[in-house]
DNA sequence: GCGTAGTCATAAATTTTATTAATATGAGAT
DNA sequence: ATCTCATATTAATAAAATTTATGACTACGC
């Protein structure tokens, strides 16, 4: 069994014909039942059904399991290369949903370049979904993901770094800018201005709104931050951010949620469970658990 | 890139020398260099370090990355290989854990025999860890597993069949025979007969000791259902069990646990996310997630 | 119905690839 | 220095994949 057959096998599956499949591989269509009969003869199966009143090929059972598996294999030797040509170029790509890139991050920046890590990270800044797709298909090497809940899933390991209160920012002139807490149910009649289901902040504010039984409107949705702060300072709105987010230099007030029950932003750091960590990146690793705050 | 190149790889990453991995494969020493160098070439990227004093082979970052995927692959076509062979003998793989076995599948059995497929069936009864493992290395196509959360796992779909009680057993005799229901925290001083750590019954008797903040002694832990009802009747101590497995004949009396939160016992019915059902076991898993009680 | 086009299988020839036997190289041990 | 052990190299050979040419079958248009 050689890769090659399993990608012929792949693409006639997707053509359904031996002949577009062997143009696509710019070979004669002999070679392609030749490479499916060899396949048929290694697992002792028939995959395919041909003509059938040769209208169109029918994959038998076993067929259309093998492509199953075939798809993950060369998903396994796709990723294979993906992480041997970035071992290659001694770059570590680190993605990073936005938040934790322009909040976070940087705190660790000085550490980083302290021990010279940084100038051999590549960052990638994406959706917190893209860059688990990105992790698990070998575009990425390690992540720092924000999330509301521990990252379970069985092909990834990941360290807790972190976890983040989500606070409530008003306007100074608002009325509740003197308070030190607020529960989330007393919001019921309040304007929000939020980020957009891109972030988790959506997920923990449904998350809330479905344990104090109440629906706050939500007025205007963005992904840029600075956009929001300004709004709220002008007192167009109230908004919920994690409090990594809120500087002490932004022109807001921010208030504590006094819910006993409240969700998390949780920082992780993630890797493929499978992937084995390089010199740099175990460095890099251990600095960020180490550093982590 | 085919799959014996892989194998060679694979054994020279355990064997940790060309001359052993040509010996295991019987083949000659050459075979094996030329195809480490065939990879090398193809991944364009150094995988061993030979001779380096000649000690050891060193294997490279890329090569150490490369063998976990390697055995990934590997490991994906002996599943397929599996399921193929059971899709030819047109036999179900059906998983039970003992409980479910000797509690909940004989009540779906007369509808499986109505439509004539328990003789297709091949069941295997094992632990539930066991059972999961075989499950998704490929030896079983469906499994019936119990559980006290649902299965979350990429790799496994599922379908909760039923979701079932913990009870309280106690002989007749006991004090408590003659109540319906007790909370979990009124046991602290009763003997336990327990299941043993094999039984997700043993999680969420932890789990009820943990949110009552109690640590009720277990006397005696068995495998055997029977022997915990004949110990029970004989009021040597009580026990816990799921509803299922209690019965009306059995010589005891079963009382509810008045816990606003307690466990459930949850029957799930699971395979690979990546299977691909038959038509016959199309029809089991209709008929099992129709027929669920 | 008959010819034509499209699809896949088969067979023999050919090309490519994997394996072997023989030998070289290099390092540590004696 | 020479022997031993492990891997690399090379040329010859065996095995496997691919191609070209062709045949068998069917659907479709006329």
């Amino acid at each position: 069994m050689n890769i090659k057959e399993l990608q012929y096998f792949q693409r006639l599956f997707q053509e359904n014909s031996f002949t577009k499949t062997a143009n696509f591989f710019h070979v004669s269509q002999p070679t392609i039942t030749a490479a499916v009969q060899r396949l048929e003869k290694e697992l002792d199966a028939q995959l395919v059904i041909r003509d059938q009143s040769h209208k169109d090929l029918i994959f038998t059972d076993s067929g259309k399991q093998f492509e199953k598996h075939v798809e993950q294999i060369l998903q396994e030797i796709e990723t294979a290369k993906l992480e041997i040509t970035a071992i290659k170029k001694e770059k570590v790509r680190l993605g990073l949903p936005p938040i934790i890139g322009g909040y976070y991050f940087p705190t660790l920046s000085s550490q980083l370049v302290s021990q010279d890590l940084l100038s051999q990270l590549d960052t990638h800044e994406d959706g917190s979904k893209l860059l688990l797709n990105k992790l698990i298909t070998g575009h990425l090497d390690i992540a720092l993901l924000g999330s509301v809940q521990p990252i379970e899933n069985d092909q990834l390991s990941g360290h807790m770094l972190s976890r983040k209160k989500f606070k409530i920012i008003v306007s100074r002139n608002h009325p509740l800018a003197q308070k030190k807490a607020v529960a989330f149910k007393d919001l019921q009649r309040e304007p929000f201005i939020q980020l957009n289901e891109r972030f988790i902040h959506s997920i923990a504010f449904e998350q809330l709104s479905r344990q104090n039984r109440i629906k706050p409107e939500i007025i205007y949705r963005t992904n840029d931050i600075q956009v929001i702060k300004g709004m709220v300072a002008n007192n167009i709105g109230i908004s919920f951010l994690t409090e990594m987010a809120i500087l002490p230099q932004d022109p807001v007030a921010a208030l504590e949620l006094s819910d006993v029950v409240q969700p998390e932003f949780m920082i992780q750091l993630v890797y493929r469970s499978n992937h084995v960590l390089t010199a740099v990146q175990q460095k890099i690793v251990n600095l960020m658990t180490q550093y982590a705050f």
